[in-house]
RNA sequence: GCCUUGGUGGCGGAAUUGGUAGACGCGCUGGAUUCAAAAUCCAGUGACUUCGGUCGUGCGGGUUCGAUUCCCGCCCAAGGUACCA
């Protein structure tokens, strides 16, 4: 008996193991989600930003958007859309290089096995992106994925290098266009009568001189031209490293890794002259739906501003000094030229060291110097410090002839507008502090206006004073009439500014795509597109080269045969027929820019994509990922397309139509306390409270140099007491401020006679216990609190710390001794913080998967919450969606011993209105990208037709092409369980119909002064009149008066009534 | 600093146009079933309460018959800030 009860259960039995497995494999077998590029249906392409296949391996943050878009897809094909959903790799990248320089292991090798799965040389088990993807069930057509790293692929990426640098910006006809037709109109006109989109140093040419110019003049002023050139940049130089460093690689002047120093250094690298686009980059922002936010983070990005250049004359003063410079300024305020007391250059400025003054020349220097140590953001977030040196030169007012004072400041950046400014102190909060603090001139030249506490920036309420013809203007008319005098002068003109910068393309890395150029005459030729790809040469080490050149300076082979028309010996090199190859890669961003083009048609070898397989399927029809990408790929992306569409290689002008954003799904890591000691020593013939520092430097004559050192390490030993965990509650009592309990005492306990029983001994060991007192007592602050990561895998859902493995978990831990709570457990402290391996707060899709199943997996990271909003990620709640799926199952197998069993019989009126109700809020949810409600109604709408015994095979069939696109698998067991042969996934979706749901009453809540007492069930179709009527009839009614006489009552058909008095 | 987003029970969240705050799920409490456990099912669950009610959507104001929703001023958290992807 038993035996046959187990077994009837287990037929009944949601299996979804078994499930999913059959299905993933049926689709794979059957190339269910395969896309064609030939349809008679409408296209629909929805795309997801492509992952950086990590060595960690998915976490469950990367899947969420990917559910999202796999919804979207699935439920567009019900609807009878030819779906592209294609998926890919953006596989170079800086982890793998970090990788290799650690491990020696070809970051081609880790890719692959981070992609494909297997061991690597670690003996780590990797189970490999790809297999992660398809256990969790998505309708990719895989057969067209890409890889950035892919030869293949990157060849591509180089050919629109190529295409970016044989063209120039051409301003007349507002587009690109190729570069042999600046040639000619050099050769015919010279650049007189050109209006391109240069560098700023570009001088006047005629044709004669243009034709008299060498090859590698030619060459040089035409990479002034190319939307790709050669220009010296500024960047982060860490010497020792010998690399550069991203912005957030810096911390405090110096690096992250290591914390070796770091400057700012000037380097010849490849840039893209994105600022020819920035009008149309900011005009496009109209055409597409994107959300708001990121709209707005794109256009204060480019951040177009009005106003004028001026130049100011630079005052001839000391011996040296010409006198021939000129600082042309940007301004957005030409109207406030009359309030202008010093000029502002950046450190880095180019004429520094050209006007200082010798008296001013050692401040000055020692000011850049400094300047050098901070990064850019540093720079710009803080605007308490105040700092700037006198150049001790003037400059000339353009109307005043007054002599301006020229001093530098590390707010003013080189890298914006010309890297100066006129400063206005009464108008401008930077200026005005600048002035304050060096006790320079603030003249005030708004009428009416009190500047004595801050400056004033209003422009609307402005009137004009002191200003000799601006005198009583508005700002506008104030800034027309200062353009009209500056250009009458000559000084200046109007110009509409942008802050965006040109994009440096140059990385001293080897994981990236190697640039197809070579040097003549060190001047960058391409190499032509049918030799591409130029393959990314084999290194013995990953590092930079010992004289600071990129790790490419390693290859062996890294030459460029202009005759074999192949990558040679770089011993060859003759700089005749043989040519060094180009040492920098390409940036991350470089082969994600047009990665959407080439899965329409992605094992081109002629084309990025043919002609037709882009007219059919356009653009990225839906766009989802995160919005951390909103000014680097997505505006880079935009830029790329803009520039190929002009010169005819695209047929759109933007790449992706919609987007979506989705928030990050956050990891709770965990934190195990530890405390150190702040023990302060002095010696006994310095007058106390002069202890004797870190680092001995301590003058005292009793004790000897050796002393003072040991002194300073038995500190540093008890800085931090290595191996002494702390529970997180006895933390958090000890830190209050009255800690007189029995928790801090346990602390105070292990701690101080720990210390204080070695201190003695180990004072003596140095010979000094008679000539130093130290302090030593219990005040909060003499204590330092230490937080470390400790591995959520080791930690239960109550917060406590397996402690066994966490000893375990590294050597260093192995000697550990653990200060328990009351209840004898060890507890850690949770934060949330964003999901990474470094912090140890990973969650790995594969687990949930194996004991939930993907359909849960999909169903609980929609119902998390709303898509677009970041949340963390907590495994309470799980079980509710996963009874759900079982419920569902459950539904479909009312048979005796749970067989599956539907009735053909007609639907119950409660059935169809269940039915509609949900298909009417599912259509709207799915529409409006509300995933987390959808589910929320499958779950009410199961408990119903639970609840009404529903069999009826016309519902429940409908039912299941509604939950197909959320719950794939269990959707398709149930649909062949029906008896079709064929997959759900391009069943229609079912149509609502309005009268099935429709009501004839409705349950007014019935409020007094805007507080609902009851609620009334009314026919719909009564009148306003009919419904106070009903109401004021009501006894409750009068009991909630209480005998007063209402003052008014609102009646709203359908809604409310609201009675007030 | 600047730009952007968010803040609702013990927790994730819902409330689509200003109209019943807390749908749905988790957790918790009680019960049924079971030798027992798991699973399942049923009921309850914002706080306070003199059981009449009162309070309640980060804080302080305002508009309105009515505000989580609109307006003004703050506080806090997260993301971005140009070489992480």
């Amino acid at each position: 008996m038993r035996f046959i009860f187990t077994e009837t259960q287990a037929m009944s039995n949601y299996h979804f193991n078994d499930i999913e497995k059959k299905w993933q494999e049926y689709w794979a077998k059957n190339e269910t989600f395969k896309a064609s590029n030939t349809s008679e249906k409408p296209k629909y392409y929805v795309l997801d930003m492509f992952p950086y296949p990590s060595g960690a391996g998915l976490h469950v943050g990367h899947p969420l958007g990917y559910i999202a878009s796999d919804v979207y897809a699935r439920y567009k094909r019900h609807k009878g859309f030819n779906v592209l959903h294609p998926m890919g790799y953006d596989s170079f990248g800086l982890p793998a290089e970090q990788y290799a320089i650690q491990t020696g292991q070809h970051p081609a090798q880790t890719t692959t096995v981070n992609i494909e799965g297997g061991t690597d040389k670690q003996g780590n088990k990797i189970a490999g992106y790809r297999k992660q993807l398809d256990q969790i069930g998505f309708s990719f057509d895989w057969s067209r994925e890409v890889r950035t790293s892919d030869p293949g692929y990157y060849k591509w990426t180089q050919w629109i290098f190529i295409q970016l640098f044989e063209s120039w910006y051409d301003e007349k006809a507002n587009k690109a266009r190729p570069v042999s037709e600046l040639i000619e109109h050099f050769a015919t006109e010279g650049n007189t009568t050109v209006q391109a989109t240069c560098d700023e140093d570009v001088t006047e040419f005629s044709a004669e001189i243009w034709n008299a110019y060498s090859e590698t003049e030619q060459q040089e002023v035409l990479l002034k031209y190319r939307l790709t050139y050669l220009a010296e940049t500024e960047v982060n130089w860490c010497p020792a490293l010998g690399t550069v460093l991203a912005n957030d690689e810096v911390v405090n002047g110096v690096s992250e890794r290591g914390g070796h120093p770091v400057v700012r250094k000037k380097m010849k690298q490849w840039s893209m002259r994105i600022t020819a686009y920035a009008q149309r980059l900011l005009d496009g922002l109209t055409t597409i739906d994107w959300p708001q936010p990121l709209k707005d983070s794109q256009t204060n990005w480019i951040g177009r501003s009005e106003g004028a250049t001026v130049s100011f004359k630079v005052l001839p003063s000391g011996e040296d000094l010409g006198g021939d410079f000129t600082i042309p300024v940007f301004t957005t305020r030409p109207d406030t030229i009359f309030g202008v007391s010093f000029m502002t250059l950046a450190p880095e400025h180019e004429l520094v060291s050209k006007i200082t003054t010798p008296e001013q020349k050692a401040e000055v220097e020692a000011y850049v110097e400094a300047t050098t140590k901070r990064s850019e953001r540093e720079r710009i977030a803080d605007v308490k410090t105040i700092s700037g040196a006198f150049t001790g030169a003037y400059a000339e007012h353009p109307f005043t002839k007054e002599p301006i004072p020229i001093w530098i400041g590390d707010y003013v950046l080189a890298g914006y507008g010309t890297g100066a400014v006129m400063s206005v102190p009464c108008g401008d909060q930077r200026d005005y502090d600048f002035a304050k603090h060096f006790d320079i001139e603030i003249p005030n030249i708004f009428d009416g206006v009190d500047i004595s506490e801050e400056a004033y920036s209003d422009k609307e309420n402005t009137k004009i004073t002191n200003s000799d013809f601006l005198n009583g203007l508005n700002y506008k008319k104030a800034t027309k009439t200062a353009i009209y005098e500056l250009e009458k002068l000559g000084a200046g003109t109007g110009k509409i500014n942008y802050r965006l910068r040109d994009a440096v393309f140059s990385r001293q890395r080897y994981w990236g795509e190697p640039f197809p150029v070579y040097y003549k005459n060190g001047m960058p030729q391409m190499i032509a597109a049918k030799h591409l790809p130029l393959h990314l040469p084999e290194i013995s080490e990953y590092l930079p080269t010992e004289d600071g050149q990129p790790p490419l300076g390693r290859a062996e082979n890294w030459a460029w045969d202009v005759e074999k028309l192949s990558v040679v010996s770089c011993e060859l090199i003759d700089n005749e027929t043989v040519f060094p190859l180009e040492l920098n890669t390409m940036p991350g961003w470089a082969g994600s820019s047009c990665y959407m083009f080439r899965y329409m048609d992605p094992n081109n070898d002629d084309a990025l994509a043919s002609k037709e397989a882009m007219q059919y399927w356009e653009n990225v029809d839906l766009y989802l990922g995160g919005s951390e990408h909103a000014t680097g790929h997505l505006l880079y992306s935009r830029f790329w397309v803009k520039a190929l569409y002009d010169l005819g290689h695209l047929q759109v002008e933007e790449p992706f139509k919609k987007l979506i954003n989705q928030g990050m799904i956050l990891g709770e890591s965990a934190f195990v306390h530890r405390i150190g000691y702040n023990i302060l020593f002095w010696a006994n013939d310095k007058p106390e409270g002069k202890t004797i520092s870190r680092g001995a430097h301590g003058t005292s004559k009793v004790l000897t140099d050796t002393q003072k050192d040991a002194l300073s390490s038995l500190q540093e030993k008890y800085r931090i007491i290595e191996n002494y965990f702390f529970s997180e509650n006895l933390i958090h009592h000890f830190k209050k401020k009255n800690n007189d309990n029995e928790e801090s005492k346990k602390i105070r306990g292990a701690v101080d006679n720990l210390v204080f029983k070695n201190l003695k001994s180990e004072l003596e060991e140095i010979g000094v216990q008679d000539k130093v007192t130290f302090q030593f007592h219990g005040l909060l602050n003499k204590y330092n609190f230490y937080k470390t990561h400790a591995p959520i895998e080791y930690v239960n859902d109550k917060n406590v710390l397996d402690q066994e493995k966490f000893k375990n978990w590294q050597e260093q831990y192995n000697d550990s001794t653990f200060y328990t709570d009351s209840d004898e457990k060890f507890y850690v402290s949770r934060e949330v913080e964003k999901m990474s391996k470094s912090k140890h707060n990973v969650v790995s899709p594969d687990d949930i998967c194996e004991r939930f199943g993907a359909d849960t997996l999909r169903l609980y990271e929609m119902f998390l919450g709303p898509l677009e909003q970041a949340k963390p990620w907590s495994m309470a709640g799980i079980t509710g969606v996963h009874s759900f799926l079982k419920k569902l199952w459950k539904l479909y197998h009312t048979g005796n011993d749970g067989a599956f069993e539907v009735s053909a019989t007609g639907a119950s009126k409660d059935s169809l209105k269940t039915l509609h109700k949900t298909i009417k809020k599912v259509e709207d949810d799915i529409e409006n990208f509300s995933f987390n409600t959808s589910v929320s109604t499958f779950m009410i709408a199961v408990n119903e037709l639970t609840a009404q015994k529903c069999r009826s095979r016309e519902v429940l069939e409908s039912f299941l092409i509604l939950i197909s696109p959320y719950a794939p698998h269990i959707a398709e067991e149930l649909w062949s369980k029906l008896g079709h042969s064929a997959s759900i996934s391009e069943a229609p979706f079912p149509k609502f119909e309005e009268k099935h749901v429709k009501e004839s009453t409705k349950e007014y809540p019935i409020s007094f002064n805007g507080k609902m007492r009851f609620t009334l069930e009314l026919p719909l179709d009564l009148s306003k009149d009919e419904i106070e009527t009903a109401v004021m009839a009501h006894e409750k009614t009068a009991h909630y008066l209480e005998g007063r006489t209402p003052k008014k009552v609102i009646v709203v058909p359908g809604k409310i009534v609201n009675i007030v008095g």
